[in-house]
DNA sequence: CTGAAAGCGCTAACAA
DNA sequence: TTGTTAGCGCTTTCAG
């Protein structure tokens, strides 16, 4: 006997508050859901009540029956890495004033449970969703997950038809960082990739077509899009012949592995290495770090990615929004060749 | 006509899902909970209309039905802060193998919604709910947007009875940071102050504590627990006379302010300047960074913390969990006299 | 395995 | 303003 919710306290309902208030179970959810009129003697009497009892409402049955849920969901990947703050800020900014709350659901990176994340948001019936976190190649899975729930992707595109698209124009920002590279002296220069997705095939395309450009040869080495993956490709990088001399990082988390390294082995930033990032994170400017990063305006995207949804909650048909923001550039001391 | 759900179309139940596969809706309830016995070739009857339908739970009503969520709640303050991601990656690593889900529920600091925050969660009836947002020095407001629900503060005592908490010893934490600054020759030792809350109360009256043995004066700043607050912080200490010499700040997030703000003015540290910050998140170990950081195991009080809530939704009754971890001080370069 | 019935706590529409 | 009546989509229980 009472082996789960052995002591579950049922919770106080709108028909209690009611009770106790004297009034009626309809009044009660007009004050609750702050709609009509109510006389303002009556509207206290609930609210005292509502005190008194400790009533909170029950959103799910709220949005049950109301078929709507007031409420975003944004599908990331990994806390850590701080673009993630910055979509979450933009977003934020968009939606609070429009009366919505946002949701978060959070993958462990090893547990590759994009899917999941995404899923147990529709489950929730959240009334749109910001998907930021990597689906792989597969829009198809994505399309399937989200069983027609409004969303947008950020940073990411999604080719799939009904799912709106805020990216940043990645293989021009691989572009610019290679270029910058080269411009520095560099003939060696690695490209440190990440699991396959858009963003990373078109920093990859990029960093190729300015290689390509000046005749050099790509070094492309895989890891993660984590810190723990910089590290590895650069051990990975490290055993080869020629060695690289400079790298391009798929992201600024996967920088900063590659610096923790560097460091680890005695080799000193920018003097023996160049590096750039991308995302222009906020560690990147910490005094001691400069790390030069591309900004693909991730504040800007989450606020540009949260108009679209609402735009789109608010009516199925409006047009799809495939924004592209192009990024820029962050030179920093990192990369930059000592004369 | 159609303002608002204009194209909102109905999304597959139980029973369209019963009928495409020929079966009744207890059957595929069943497959769909992954309970009971099913033949395995009715299961597979169903899986298949689910997929054709594209079928996706209505986590809402199951939840409304069922009482219970499996899903942890987790409220913050602010994404930008790695200490809960380290939060969140140990209680990750303990509820998702006992089968729960997590959902964050995020604060624009500004907004100064922590309640909201929780409130958000309670609403939808998260089995348990824990707390690394700053709920002032005011206990009651938490346990009201509680409302019955098991909860775990994390970082933070709560002093409210039926909570539980795992927590630092932050008193302990602030006297180590400041016994070794005052070891390392400081004389002016300033305090970046946060908002009211225990864990700052804590590590201030360690530092006083730590002045005091030597017969030293406090200088304390505040600022809001944040990069930005560590700038509007130490702005304010720059103008001060005696000029602080070292600084102890609330957090890393401050005390990445603070460098900022140092390095602006072009004060070097640890020359001019020495800096030590509270929870030894990843940037703080970064090359470059090398910032000396009081390490409150973020990680372990996750694991923690989620294992005394679990323990708790499955007896309400179970003791009250009140850890505390002995806090441990990274010594590195931005706190050492060079000599 | 199926069918029937009750109920979770709320919203919504309408009549009184 | 208040009742009344439905119903949201699912779980749960019990009999068959």
């Amino acid at each position: 006997m009472a082996s789960k919710n052995s002591g579950k306290t049922r919770s106080v309902t709108m028909a209690d508050v009611a009770k106790e208030a004297g009034v009626s179970r309809q009044l009660v959810s007009l004050v609750v859901r702050n709609t009509g009129y109510v006389a303002p003697e009556k509207r206290e009497l609930v609210v005292e009540a509502m005190q008194r009892l400790g009533y909170q409402r029950n959103t799910l049955a709220a949005n049950l029956a109301a078929k709507q849920t007031n409420t975003i969901g944004l599908a990331i990947f990994d806390l850590h890495n701080q673009v993630y703050a910055e979509f979450a800020d933009g977003i934020l900014e968009v939606i609070e004033p429009a009366g919505y709350k946002l949701l978060v659901s959070v993958t462990r990176k090893e547990s590759a449970a994009d899917r999941t994340t995404v899923e147990s948001l529709v489950g929730l019936r959240v009334d749109g969703i910001l998907v930021a976190t990597h689906f792989g190649a597969d829009g198809r899975n994505l399309s399937q997950a989200l069983a027609n729930t409004p969303a947008v992707t950020l940073g990411e595109v999604a080719d799939e038809p009904n799912i709106g698209a805020i990216s940043g124009n990645d293989s021009l920002g691989g572009k610019l960082a290679t270029e910058h590279l080269i411009k520095q002296g560099h003939q060696q220069i690695a490209y440190i990739a990440a699991p396959i997705t858009h963003q990373n095939a078109d920093r990859h395309r990029g960093y190729l077509s300015a290689l390509e450009d000046h005749g050099l040869a790509e070094l492309v080495f895989s890891g993660d899009a984590s810190e723990a993956g910089g590290k590895t490709a650069f051990d990975l990088a490290m055993t080869t012949t020629p060695r690289p001399t400079a790298f391009f990082c798929y992201n600024d988390a996967t920088a900063f592995g590659v610096l923790s390294c560097a460091r680890e082995r005695g080799l000193r930033v920018p003097e023996d290495l160049a590096v750039v990032g991308y995302d222009n994170t906020t560690p990147a400017g910490y005094p001691g770090v400069d790390l030069t990063s591309v900004d693909q305006r991730a504040h800007e995207m989450g606020q540009l990615a949260a108009q679209a949804l609402l735009e789109r909650i608010r009516d199925q048909d409006a047009p799809l929004e495939q924004q592209s923001l192009a990024p820029e550039l962050v030179i920093r001391r990192s990369s930059v060749t000592p004369n």
